[in-house]
DNA sequence: TCACAATCATA
DNA sequence: GTATGATTGTGAC
């Protein structure tokens, strides 16, 4: 075990140990009763008969002995039942248990690491080794000691134990004691007939008689002292040892305190899920995830009159789950293995096309198939539901099929109904919803460098996971889409705005945007070399050569070496080198600066003009991101492989990356952002009289906000101000308390502080919704836009302050981050339903950035086509205050802005 | 090979 | 102070 702590440096190593083998334990056994014993402090009736008992043991070393109070806390937080029992130990009190069990008829596992309790072993009491999880039941105990488990006790009294001190047979071990209690019996047997001890047959067995004679007391003391006491008198008994509920927000709160993370994102979204589960059940009767018993019904089609059969099914079909099975999770190069369709909950069919392993069936054919299916496919009365379907429009596609009639999605009704907690893969879905474990993907085909693709894996076991996909789909739209019925808001939310805007995406992320890779690799060559003389004159100043690039290694030149302030500490407790503190060290030193200019320069080119050419795709000649649709807790977009929505653009040298983002000849990129949209939006949700008059008239609002803040005309307002007030408005919007501001004004707290009563006496109406927005969240444990979007908020009421106020910060960004995330989603249907409408060829949308969309349009006419989208973005919803947006165009993205 | 921390790019 | 994703170094397996 490693020695583990939090950032307190109290030492949590132990605990870790413990409850991590707990947990495995509740996995695997699932036993219906349990206790955890712990040995209690003070005497035991063995140091009364033998002062000596235990002498050897070193007392318990501090770091171990800190961690026994938090270990009782969070076993009773699991519901487990917690026994320490004073005057015996622990092992005393699981050997009465298990010997009650037994008597029983109960089956009894034991976790230990102690070999004496060998002596518990029956037919219903088995040991397991906290060690090594290996399993030790009557024969294994035979194999280990050689003796069966009746005689353990005799087998510890005659050889002894260095640790605990039990004397023992002086000259007697392993070997002779097995000889002894096999070759006669007990030790009462042995001196019952200790003439017998002669006639054996082992080393030494000629003069142990004596031996053994002389030394019968100290014999039978150490029996007593090696024998665990099974007959304690227990106020309880195995059955009422039960598990109770676990008491998660009291768990949370522990695993943050000794800050287990992945155990506390487990027990907070488990927390939240319940948490949704009972909000919806509330009307209903009882919502409880049945156990999974489904008898399935799957078919693999391998010849064209079942697949005519199954093609019937699915045409006269109200609504099918349908799957595709290909080689990759990259779109632009997944070829297609196999579909799959469920029309009923626990029946499926696969249709294998391309499994290519030798010796694999003879398959349909890919061609013909997807010929068959073609007009069912792109039918959009024929409605089909699916599990994360943009994936699947997408490299059918490459097929020349276009996916049509997606009625739902799993992925985003799960999304919809509860975006944090859990995640959206059907793995975990069947989990939480059906209760159903499905076969991993992992499972069936290896996992890291030697995973199989799909057309590698055996057709009947990639025949039943294929099959479970679309069957499971069909299942789980059955349980999600009630729930979603039942609300107006977040039905809406999923039909009208997340399930019609996959197929946009797809559109968007088959378009992919053109890069100018002959100007990014120019880019990085030049960033080179700069980096390379950086390099060596931070070597030179700092007196050795080190990696520039390793925290750790600057952490030591900088403030060990060359002894340095430290400003700032991580979150681990080591002295931070982050941005903000080479800042502060550069105004005093000449090496902070250089650093900064190193990072910012090894960024740019390790993340984006490095990496940028080798995306794009050979087929296209175009960078073809990702866009996932149900990540955010707030309801954005995030964009992977590349992150197109992280391009640079606040520093000169950063821009020229923007410059590389072109279009194709004949073509202009147009950028079209709103302007000020979470602010807009936080002047209609709190109705603000002042905010709401400076945005209708068109005001700056920063401006404007400082004017009012400072007390002075809007024409009055100094640069300094209008940057204040900036960064109080960005501050509301993130839920700021007066320390943030503080920081990010450099400012005194108090000053901070003014400022903030200053803005809240100017809009009280801000001051108002903030107050209302908390708590509606603690009252509800969500918050929700103003299309009626959810997030949920587990930490609202946290006992832990930290989090509660995390809470409380995240639930006042959620509606405005959230709302704008709504409103640009809905600004994307309409353009789209514009360009479908006009049905050409001369524009097409190819990014989202959060508040911005981004166009390549052919020149002609470019600028009513600019002023068309400017129209429906401003239109794409009705506040209480205008939105706004700027567009402009150029030859390439930096042009544009 | 993998997970995590630290850092930094964006809105 | 909100929300993300990519890269690098590092240490455990």
């Amino acid at each position: 075990m490693p020695p583990l702590t939090n950032s307190k440096g109290q030492d949590t190593g132990a605990i870790y140990g413990v409850i991590n083998m707990l947990k495995s334990l509740l996995k695997q056994y699932k036993p219906t009763h349990i206790g955890v014993v712990f040995d209690a402090k003070g005497k035991t009736f063995r140091d009364d008969i033998y002062p000596e008992y235990k002498a050897n043991r070193p007392p318990m070393p501090e770091e171990l002995r800190t961690q026994i109070a938090p270990l009782h806390e969070i076993i009773t937080a699991m519901g487990l039942p917690l026994i320490i029992e004073d005057g015996v130990e622990a092992d005393d009190v699981i050997g009465t248990l298990a010997r009650q069990a037994s008597e029983s008829g109960i089956d009894t596992l034991i976790s230990t690491g102690d070999k004496d309790m060998a002596q518990l072993v029956n037919q219903h009491v088995t040991l397991i080794n906290t060690m090594n999880n290996q399993l030790m039941d009557v024969q294994g105990v035979q194999e280990k000691f050689g003796i069966p488990p009746e005689l353990i006790i005799d087998f510890l009294a005659l050889k002894g134990d260095k640790v605990d001190n039990i004397p023992g047979v002086p000259g007697v071990g392993d070997k002779s004691a097995q000889g002894l209690l096999n070759g006669i019996g007990s030790i009462n047997d042995i001196y019952q007939q200790l003439d017998k001890i002669a006639e054996l047959d082992f080393r030494g067995a000629k003069s142990l008689g004596k031996k053994m004679a002389e030394y019968e007391e100290q014999a039978r003391l150490s029996y007593k002292l090696a024998t665990i006491d099974v007959n304690l008198a227990l106020d309880y008994s195995p059955e009422t040892l039960v598990p109770a509920a676990a008491d998660t927000s009291k768990l949370a709160d522990l695993y943050s305190e000794y800050e287990f993370k992945r155990w506390y994102t487990e027990v907070t979204s488990s927390q939240a899920a319940t948490e949704t589960e009972s909000s919806d059940s509330e009307n209903s009767a009882e919502n409880e995830v049945s156990s999974d018993d489904i008898d399935v019904d799957y078919t693999t089609v391998l010849d064209e009159a079942t697949f005519a059969q199954w093609l019937k099914a699915i045409k006269a079909a109200e609504l099918v789950a349908f799957d595709t099975e290909t080689t990759s999770l990259d779109y632009m190069q997944a070829e297609l293995v196999g579909l799959s369709f469920s029309i009923e909950a626990g029946k499926a069919a696969y249709v294998p096309v391309a499994h290519d392993y030798p010796d694999a069936p003879e398959q349909l054919s890919r061609d013909w198939v997807l010929a068959q299916l073609k007009p069912w496919m792109e039918d959009p009365q024929q409605l089909k539901v699916g599990q994360h379907l943009k994936y699947d429009k997408n490299v059918l596609a490459n097929y020349d099929i276009h996916l049509d009639g997606i009625a739902f999605d799993t992925m985003l009704e799960s999304y919809v109904l509860n975006s944090t907690g859990s995640r959206h893969d059907m793995d975990t879905l069947a989990q939480n919803y059906l209760n159903h474990r499905t076969v991993h993907y992992e499972e069936i085909a290896g996992k890291g460098a030697k995973q199989l693709t799909f057309n590698q894996v055996d057709l009947d076991t990639a025949a039943f996971y294929a099959a479970e996909d679309a069957d499971i789909t069909l299942r789980l739209h059955q349980v999600l889409w009630p729930k979603l019925e039942a609300n107006e808001g977040l039905k809406k939310i999923l039909l009208e705005l997340e399930v019609p805007l996959a197929s946009i995406l797809s559109r968007m992320e088959q378009q992919g945007v053109l890069i100018d890779s002959q100007r990014l690799l120019q880019q990085s060559q030049q960033l080179a070399s700069r980096i390379m003389e950086l390099e060596k004159e931070v070597h030179e100043l700092a007196g050795e050569a080190f990696n520039l690039g390793s925290t750790k290694q600057l952490q030591h030149i900088l403030f060990e070496k060359m002894e340095l302030p430290v400003v700032k500490k991580t979150p681990k407790g080591a002295p931070s080198t982050s941005e903000e503190v080479l800042q502060e060290l550069a105004l005093d030193y000449e090496l902070p600066q250089k650093i900064m200019e190193y990072r910012g320069l090894t960024k740019l080119k390790n993340t984006y003009t490095d990496k940028l050419p080798k995306m794009i795709n050979h087929r296209t000649g175009r960078v073809h991101t990702s866009y996932h649709q149900a990540v955010t807790a707030t309801g954005r977009l995030s964009s992977t492989d590349p992150n197109l929505q992280n391009i640079p653009i606040r520093n000169e040298e950063g821009r020229r990356v923007r410059k590389a983002f072109v279009a194709r000849d004949g073509y202009k990129v147009v950028a079209a952002d709103y302007s000020q949209i979470e602010l807009r939006i936080m002047a209609h949700l709190s109705g603000d009289k002042g905010l709401l008059d400076a945005f209708s008239n068109g005001k700056d609002i920063h401006r404007a906000t400082a004017a009012e803040v400072f007390g002075v005309a809007e024409d009055q307002v100094t640069d300094n101000q209008r940057r204040s007030a900036k960064a109080i408005n960005f501050g509301l919007i993130y839920g700021m308390s007066a320390f943030g501001l503080a920081k990010q004004l450099h400012v005194s707290r108090s000053e901070a502080q003014e400022y903030m009563d200053l803005y809240f006496k100017r809009y009280p109406g801000v001051l108002d919704y903030m107050d209302s927005t908390r708590e509606f969240a603690k009252a509800n444990g969500y918050v929700e836009t103003v299309f009626g979007r959810r997030l949920y908020l587990p930490e609202i009421k946290a006992s832990n302050g930290a989090r509660r106020k995390g809470a409380e910060r995240a639930a006042i960004n959620a509606p405005m981050q959230g709302t704008a995330a709504d409103i640009i989603k809905m600004a994307m249907l309409r353009v789209n339903d514009w360009l479908q409408q006009s049905d050409n060829d001369d524009i097409a949308m190819i990014m989202q950035v959060h508040d911005e969309l981004v166009f390549e349009i052919k020149e002609t006419s470019i600028d009513s086509h600019i002023a068309t989208i400017i129209e429906l973005m401003e239109q794409a919803a009705t506040l209480s205050v205008p939105l706004k947006v700027e567009a402009g165009k150029g030859e390439n993205w930096e042009e544009a802005h």
